[in-house]
DNA sequence: CTGCTCTTCTATAACGTTCTAGTTCTCCAG
DNA sequence: CTGGAGAACTAGAACGTTATAGAAGAGCAG
């Protein structure tokens, strides 16, 4: 028999009708359900056929409410900002093997993040792990009060009760410019992500950085931003001063990528005249035709101590909050080179 | 006092105890939540500040529970897709104000579309919504005789029960070929999308509008793809084979991205030289250093025809599947101009 | 005062699970 | 035959809501 087209009419099975079927208890068939101990492996064979027989499916809403732990963990993220997809992804790989399930909650321009929270408690999530959030920390500490809460790739100094699992910035930028460096280069500016997360380390660690190799009078801090647009108008500010530096870090690969786009339209040549480093190794700067040299985040890492840390919350003894910080690594690709023989010092 | 940190103490507050707390009963605070009528102003007010004072937050999963209806879409889509991105932002904002909730579940290289299915049934939604669902026309059946499915930009041949929603792709292609045509173009190639959806439309909308201005014998398909990677690689293949188009279709943005930064690296002017039209008119599109031409994709109409055609199924009469669909609209930018003089005819 | 209608409120039974505390049964030592 | 000890199973009470049915009280026509 071909059920019914549309599925309006009759109700979706639940465990009564399978005891029904199966000659049993609803608790019994709860038991081989969850995969609980208490089953002869005969009864266990006959209730699972009989389930599928009737194309039964536990409600997990049910089962959440009864259960007082709900082993649900919200997760707020950015619509439009692939690098928070890629964390989605590792979150997911990290929460469902660990018997954890994710409730995703987005924040667009039209859905902001008060909203976004408000249905994930609604949803009865154990702990919040926000991507980036943007809330004052007041609301986070607050928010903190009544749950575990982890923040990520938002750095807080110490706001109770909330975990910080980031990548250090600072160490990342002072990559970037060790390897220009390295390569010859002194004229070093850095386009930079204004406000954003993070944003505010990689500009100190580039500052210090380039102190170190006494370029401080080369330090260069140009305001830019987190999207294309952001890098492609630095970069045109870059071109109109005259002087252009030999070589550019910014703030993410997204504003790299507008700078890359500006200096070809403007003949620069990259990494002939100009080299370029971006933040993030996004899906982006692995195209071939981009191919950018750039500065990773450990995202299998970062996505794994996020959840780990809302779990041993959840799991173990209530601790003061943390801040964990992982390194990143730069991914050196075909953007950065030795700068012209001209311009820069001879290498060595 | 402060609240305790970390808030694992101390269980979130129910019904019971506003109630408790109001000194009237439980179905009076429920009644006074949903804002039902059946209770007197001054009480209505007792109550909220009762309910505020203890922090009570309605259970969404006890609520759905109860009543027979859930109110909730289940919506599933590519982490890794932009255009999905705005889809999403569309569906929260149609779905919202008609009081029904998103259930969000990701598609992404390690999380499968059944495995994404699975979750968004297993939380009672009501119906589902699947942006570009990749699945079998079977399967798709299959769960459309279960509860209302609605696929989104996948077209799918009258499968039984399952609504689709799209654009009329082939009408963008026809559009994209006129606009250069009118700007006098006769060598225009298309980079495909392969299997990807709405490929094959757009293949054909091409082929088809090329035949109508009788410039068939200058059609020329180039297998492609939905990455930048593949725009590029297309357009290598361009370039290599010596006798370039003076206009080039591509798949989508993200495509026609790959292109442009080829021909920009290989010294091709873009649209001096050689014209560029995309598809999806997405964000990527607008930026002003890439400013593209390209085909627009209506994004609220689509979500909100999507969601309506949900909420119709599980509100009104069963009725059979329907096919949505939507048009596009050219949108002109700066990657297309009339041919240079040399290689095409004069204008006119 | 009776009988009726409204409004406001309450008691209680669902919803589909899981959990606690049994109740049978079987097996086997004493 | 008695007395446990497990194993296998079940009855019934949660979980936090909403829906249904009805009670209590007010107002008012007869």
């Amino acid at each position: 028999m071909a059920p019914t087209a549309g599925g309006s009419e009759g109700k979706r099975p639940t465990l009564a009708d399978v005891a029904a079927r199966a000659g049993v208890s609803t608790a019994l068939v709860s038991i081989v359900m969850r995969g609980a101990k208490g089953a002869s492996d005969r009864t266990r064979e006959h209730v699972l056929r009989a389930a599928k027989e009737i194309g039964y499916r536990p409600d997990a809403r049910a089962r959440l409410l009864r259960s007082s732990r709900t082993r649900l963990l919200g997760v707020q993220f950015g619509l439009q900002h692939p690098f928070h997809a890629d964390l989605v992804e590792g979150i997911y790989a990290a929460a469902e093997p660990a018997g954890y399930q994710i409730a995703l909650s987005a924040v667009a321009p039209s859905r902001g993040e008060r909203h976004a929270v408000e249905t994930l408690l609604a949803d009865r999530c154990e702990a919040l792990i926000l991507l980036g959030p943007q809330a004052p920390a007041a609301r986070l500490a607050e928010l903190a009060a009544q749950l575990p809460v982890v923040s990520v790739a938002r750095r807080l100094r110490r706001t109770a009760g909330v975990d910080v699992v980031r990548t250090a910035d600072d160490e990342g930028a002072r990559q970037a410019v060790d390897h220009l460096v390295a390569l010859g280069h002194r004229d070093i500016a850095h386009i930079d992500g204004g406000t954003a997360p993070g944003a505010a380390d990689r500009r100190r660690g580039y500052r210090t950085a380039m102190g170190r190799h006494g370029l401080s009078r080369h330090v260069r801090i140009l305001p830019g931003g987190l999207t294309e647009e952001d890098g492609a108008a630095a970069a045109r500010t870059l071109l109109g001063a005259g002087a252009a530096p030999t070589a550019v870090l910014a703030f993410n690969d997204r504003c790299a990528t507008g700078v890359l786009d500006t200096f070809l339209r403007a003949g620069v040549a990259v990494p002939g005249e100009v080299s370029v480093v971006g933040f993030d190794d996004s899906h982006l700067a692995r195209l071939a035709h981009i191919d950018l040299t750039t500065v990773g985040q450990d995202i299998p890492r970062l996505t794994s101590l996020a959840v780990g840390r809302a779990i041993e919350r959840l799991e173990g003894e209530p601790a003061a909050e943390t801040e964990i910080v992982v390194a990143p690594h730069l991914v050196p690709r075909s953007t950065t080179a030795a700068p012209a023989a001209g311009r820069g010092p001879a290498p060595g």
